[in-house]
RNA sequence: GCGGAUGUGGUGGAAUUGGUAGACACGCUAGACUUAGGAUCUAGUGCCGCGAGGUGUGAGAGUUCGAGUCUCUCCAUCCGUACCA
């Protein structure tokens, strides 16, 4: 072999190794350049293909990087906390921190493979108690904080309390929900509790009973984010609402901010659309109605305050307050009717609704609202396409401006006023924010702007409501009933929270026994018995001791996967600092991430709460940028090729008895005869009956129940073609099994593009096709497949294309010996153009993350180079160095035999672009007659548009397509193109 | 429903500011060398046509001397999200 590539990338990544060679240092003369991939979570599964392409990306930008002379920094790490091990640890026992290490190095076995440029000094992981000592400090810190709505940021608790005590809540703006009034003299006349209870309304993170998304199959509390249609994400087990108590975010507290943020960053619209509407801003005001024969108000949420004339009747949720227990305001006549239609609505769960989304339903609760303008009695009733977490809870039902509003009142037969001038609304309702506003009072013969504004003013004149701008967003669920999670710095004195000093950090994860919840329901924690804390002594203890007095029970929840993952950028930066999570010289130094590449499915999750943290630590002076990640490319998936078997389930009767009959299920059909299967019906069951006649002689007729596929392991699959031996030999279930095969004697399989995944047996590992084709071949075939931000099917066919280019290279400087021979005379113009030419390609496809053509550009040249037999020093040098951002063992190699120290080839510059080489005596130009191309003249550059007009209209050939006419208009661009308009 | 994308040969995909559509690669066809080829090299390869030529970027219109690219309408596929008042 000329090229050995297994011997060339040993060699380097030995090297690389030895020499720390990829180190990045804090504080250069060079310009910082931060480029981070997100980290993966360590499965069992290993890397399959999919996970390296973006990996490989921000390898090669930050090798390029490097050559431009940037000080780069580009780490890798773990976020290694999570779930799956945790499961791997119910059903085996073992621990989670073995299985996490042992994936860990799996993963570092594979990665190491691919020749990455990963400073490794810098790796984090989530789970280790180094790490996660600042998780849990960030906690303590949000527990600590307060938003401030007048400065706009997080401030420390103490200044609330110090306000409280001065002036109460008077003269206070502060993010809350809480809307009652105390003063300086009764805050201090709470005891500690009240006072807490007071508090946990103001802390950005705080304990509440939130309805949450209990998974009972995990037994676990899961974020919106982590359920998807109903069903974990994890698992796909059904989720429902209950009620817990639990640490949340204040989140909501950041909503605009966060909203903001989104305008200056370099991030795909489809992300920052995304994240958008999962903030979901609205405007529009509030309006309180008041309940007939009641002091109750009912104060609802609408964006929509012009058509206030068209309410007709108002929704409650099931869950309101209004429609449970003491505030109740249904009327006795309905309580019943109430009550079962609550009961009913609690029983579907969040997926239930979902699904049902055309049903209406809802009851009438007897209760009647006043209308705050015409004074009329409006009806009082409850549905649950009312959402009890959305604004207030309560909606003002205007069935002829929205559609849901209308299909209720169609349904209960409810009157639909209409208030829209012209406007036809016995079909459905009118919901665009446009037209002229009519049988309204006040609003009438304004436009909906108009009317919005004026109804706004007049519901404040009556302080009846006020403008208000609602956000979608809602505070984010922290605690997770799990043992593989970051414990939390808090113990319970009587109930009340405390958090660990930060001296006292991190508090490690205990020993349990059983990964399971406890037989009480307590998280997974509960089973520790080293578990409680001493508040004299600041210890854990061993939770026989509590007693309440100094010995106390700490929290038994783990923080949620998003935890760790939320600043991890930040700690790459200063990984050893012991004092804080990184030093004001390395955060000034590096700042925030430049590049970030991954996936776009974290849109919502991990994207939003790191950017919610960064915006906290910096209000709180720990970080000193806002925003995390600058510029950010999310790579598209790539999806695996399954292969499927299709089973013939058989009703087999072997009697004389017809109704005697036996099922068979083994037997399986290749692909092209299930195809012919309809067409051909006699000779395909002919050959069945064949294959059932050799098991069962005694057949007496047969007959097809279903058809149905089975995922196989694509490793058993060549081309579709199935080896039935090796299946038969590898699984035992297959073992009896019967295959009919196709004419030629071979076993097709049913193919499908999914997503991969262990379950579907079609993962593609890299570590085969290292082996075959080496790391560098590997690296440039997953860009070259095409656009890195596209999702793609893998498929290997192409790579054999992208190998023979570096065997090409490498033939074209060595000699038949294989040994390295390049030329040391003069390189001709021609070689110089084409290395100039793919230095400019390379750079711009490079500065636009255009990897696929980059790779591209590689081969034309290389191909180029061969027509001319090129292999001069001058030529060979540059490119060399071009190429080691792509295959950089490769050119590690060819730089050590070009005379260089080994392993300096990253910190070389990159090629110097000189146009001159490009600039060629003639140019071909398109001439068109009409704007269809007719022929090409070659003329020289650096004429002016008169001139090259002047010369096209000289040559015979012109003349000929001019046919004697003269042309309107001659468009002439120079360097481009020529056309005639006749 | 709403939001975002994407539609180009047999296939993956190029075409950066409107200027020679199909670069590059796979596949395929023919040939050379070879004991052999899943090695290497040469030529060809959008479609129709012997040819001149015609035609061609999901469909239809528009702007333009000129449209894959810009505008409008429609269709298809994928992703995200969903009773958000």
């Amino acid at each position: 072999m000329d090229y050995n590539f297994q011997e060339i990338e040993s060699k380097w990544r030995k090297h690389w190794f030895e020499h720390k060679t990829f180190t990045a240092f804090n504080g250069s003369s060079k310009p910082k350049f931060y480029v981070l991939d997100m980290f993966p979570y360590p499965s069992g599964a290993g890397l399959h293909v999919g996970h390296p392409l973006g990996y490989i990306a921000s390898d090669i930008f930050a090798r390029y990087r490097r050559l431009k002379g940037f000080n780069v920094l580009h780490p890798m790490g773990y976020d290694s906390f999570g779930l799956p091990a945790e499961q791997y640890a119910i059903q085996t026992g073992q621990h989670p921190a073995h299985t996490t290490k042992e994936n860990i190095a799996r993963y570092r076995d594979q990665l190491d493979q691919l020749g990455f440029s990963f400073d490794w000094d810098r790796e984090v992981r989530t789970s280790s108690p180094e790490y996660y000592k600042w998780t849990q400090l960030i906690f303590i810190k949000l527990f600590d904080s307060w938003y401030n709505q007048y400065s706009d940021q997080a401030e420390p608790i103490q200044t609330l309390i110090e306000h409280f005590e001065r002036s109460g809540n008077l003269k206070i703006k502060a993010y809350t929900e809480y809307n009652e009034h105390f003063t300086a003299e009764e805050w201090m006349q709470k005891d500690e509790k009240e006072q807490e209870d007071i508090l946990q309304e103001f802390r950005l993170t705080y304990l509440a009973d939130s309805w949450v998304n209990w998974c009972p199959a995990l037994g676990t509390v899961l974020a919106n984010d982590e359920v998807i249609n109903g069903k974990s994400e994890r698992g796909g087990h059904p989720v429902v609402q209950k009620k817990m108590r639990q640490w949340s975010m204040r989140i909501k507290a950041y909503s605009e901010r966060l909203l903001d943020g989104l305008e200056k960053l370099d991030w795909t619209d489809s992300i920052k659309d995304q994240q958008r509407n999962w903030i979901g801003k609205s405007l529009g005001s509030s309006v309180v109605f008041e309940v007939e024969n009641s002091d109750k108000k009912i104060e609802v949420f609408t964006t929509r305050p012009d058509t206030i004339f068209g309410v007709s009747f108002m929704v409650l949720a099931p869950e309101h307050p209004f429609v449970n227990g003491e505030s109740e305001i249904t009327t006795e006549e309905f309580k019943e009717k109430v009550k079962d239609y609550q009961k009913n609505a609690a029983l579907k769960s969040e997926r239930d609704r979902q699904s049902e989304v055309k049903n209406i339903s809802g009851q009438f609760t007897g209760a009647y609202a006043i209308h705050p303008f015409s004074g009329k009695k409006i009806p009082v009733w409850i549905g649950d396409y009312v959402l009890a977490s959305y604004g207030t809870g309560a909606v003002m039902a205007v069935p002829c401006g929205d559609q849901r509003d209308y299909d209720f009142a169609k349904h209960f037969n409810l009157p639909i006023p209409n208030i829209f001038k012209d406007i036809d609304i016995s079909e459905k309702a009118y919901d665009e924010k446009s037209g002229i506003i009519a049988n309204s009072d006040f609003l009438n013969d304004l436009s909906v702007k108009e009317a919005n504004k004026k109804t706004i003013e007049e519901i404040e004149k009556k302080n009846i409501g006020k403008g208000k701008t609602n956000y979608r967003l809602r505070d984010a669920v922290f605690s997770r009933q799990r043992y593989w999670g970051e414990p939390f710095p808090v113990y319970y004195k009587n109930g009340i929270p405390k958090m660990i000093a930060k001296e006292y950090l991190p508090i490690i994860l205990p020993e349990v026994e059983k990964y399971l919840p406890t037989e009480d329901g307590d998280p997974p924690l509960g089973n520790a018995q080293i578990w409680a804390w001493d508040a004299k002594q600041n210890a854990i203890v061993d939770i026989e001791q509590i007693d309440n007095e100094t010995v106390f029970p700490l929290e038994l929840n783990t923080m949620p996967g998003w935890a760790g993952s939320s600043f991890y950028f930040a700690r790459y930066t200063d990984p050893n600092n012991e004092e804080e999570i990184a030093g004001e010289d390395a955060l000034n130094y590096w700042g925030n991430v430049d590049l970030y590449i991954g996936g776009s499915e974290h849109a919502t999750g991990h994207l939003l709460y790191a950017r919610f943290w960064t915006k906290f630590l910096k209000d709180r002076g720990v970080l000193t940028y806002d925003e995390p990640f600058q510029k950010m490319i999310n790579q598209g998936m790539i999806l695996g090729r399954s292969s499927m078997i299709l089973r013939l389930t058989i009703i087999i009767n072997c009697s004389d008895d017809p109704d005697f009959k036996e099922t068979v299920s083994n037997y399986y059909l290749s692909k092209n005869l299930f195809y012919r299967l309809v067409k051909e019906k006699d000779r395909i069951s002919q050959l069945i009956l064949e294959n059932l006649k050799i098991e069962y002689p005694q057949l007496k007729s047969f007959d097809i129940m279903c058809i149905d596929s089975r995922h196989i392991d694509i490793s058993l699959v060549n081309n579709d073609n199935l080896n039935v031996a090796e299946l038969k030999n590898k699984l035992a279930e297959f073992k009896s099994a019967i295959f009919i095969l196709e004419e030629d004697g071979t076993f097709i399989c049913d193919n499908e593009v999914e997503k991969m995944s262990k379950s579907k047996f079609n993962v593609q590992t890299p570590d085969d096709l290292v082996k075959k084709y080496g790391a560098d071949t590997l690296r440039m075939y997953e860009m070259f497949l095409g656009p890195l931000e596209q999702s793609k099917p893998w498929d290997t066919k192409g790579i054999s294309g992208v190998h023979n280019f570096l065997k090409k290279l490498w033939r074209l400087i060595h000699d038949e010996n294989n040994n390295f021979s390049v030329s040391d005379e003069k390189p001709t113009k021609e070689a110089l153009k084409s290395l100039h030419k793919t230095i400019k390609k390379l750079q711009d496809d490079l500065e636009r993350f255009s990897f696929n053509t980059g790779v591209s550009a590689f081969m034309i040249c290389v191909n180029e180079l061969q027509d001319l037999k090129c292999n001069n020093r001058e030529i060979i040098e540059p490119l060399i160095v071009l190429l080691s951002s792509y295959a950089p063992h490769f050119s590690e190699e060819i730089w050590e035999k070009l005379g260089h120290d080994a392993g300096t080839i990253s910190y070389t510059t990159f090629p110097e672009f000189d146009e001159k080489y490009l600039v060629e005596d003639n140019h071909d130009y398109p001439v068109s007659f009409n704007g269809k191309m007719r022929m090409k003249v070659s003329l020289p550059l650096g004429l002016n548009a008169e001139e090259i007009q002047q010369k096209v209209l000289e040559m015979e050939e012109t003349k000929k397509w001019l046919e004697g006419q003269t042309p309107k208009k001659v468009i002439v661009v120079p360097g481009k193109i020529i056309n005639f308009v006749l």
